[in-house]
DNA sequence: TCCATCTATTGACAATCCGCATATAGAGGA
DNA sequence: TCCTCTATATGCGGATTGTCAATAGATGGA
């Protein structure tokens, strides 16, 4: 029996997935500023990013891939190499992306010394 | 003419403000943990915690108190001295909003990594 | 041949969330 | 009287989100 149906939530939770929208588009991001890829394998390496798999659908990050294109962020074309399986879509970065890119880094630095300053508060006063 | 009229976003871009609702919550429940209080002197305070006022409508702050208290995760009662103006609502943080808030701190830690991940990759990689 | 499985992408739908505007209301000061 | 500050609350429209299902090519085994 899938996890789902008992009433166990798992590790996914809901303020656990807050988190995780917050960095996905900046992650989908860094991945395709290191070299051009389809969604799937985005998909598989997100691990390497510290991304738990189980806890991100699929059709979430090409939505989001959808949008960076929609903002041109990123370019897309369809694979012309003859891959196993169907057809992939190749996403490439584009200018406007890098520079998006590194403003998104920069908040994510604000974020994390606000975060910073929480933790710190909270230990402190060891609530 | 205020901001909002003319086309300029302003410092509460969006991609800024889901940062600020990630910690909002945790950032009033450790402020009700170190002492009871109310929304509105919450909302003055929450400067000292890295927000910025002019970003947060006030109306998400009273309703994430009353999200909270129908969590269980605190608790109200009316004020009754007798301040200047109107009746004040003052919170105050239940056993189960510690336990809550402790685990809210954790869950911000592994956030924490995954963006010092990020910016570490995007910086080693010279993106 | 049929079926299951893996790869790969997309679309539909309901639920939730968010920001804005607005309502209410007591107290103090001009 | 009217304005301003303090203080809380609600309704609404639009954006965002998560779940589920649809489509579809290739592969391998029974």
């Amino acid at each position: 029996m899938p996890d789902q149906q008992r009433g166990d939530p798992g590790p996914c939770r809901k303020r656990r997935r807050r988190g995780m929208r917050l960095i996905l588009r900046p992650s989908l991001l860094l991945m395709l500023a290191e070299k051009e890829t389809h969604g799937y394998e985005l998909y598989d390496q997100l691990a390497s990013l510290g991304f738990d798999p189980e806890c991100i659908d699929s059709s979430i990050l090409y939505r989001d891939l959808r949008d960076m294109e929609d903002m041109g962020l990123i370019g897309s074309r369809w694979d012309d190499e003859e891959s196993k399986g169907p057809k992939r879509r190749v996403y490439r970065i584009l200018d406007v992306g890098k520079i998006h890119l590194g403003e998104w880094i920069e908040n994510l630095e604000s974020i994390q010394n606000q975060i910073n300053r929480l933790i710190k508060r909270y230990k402190t006063n060891q609530i």
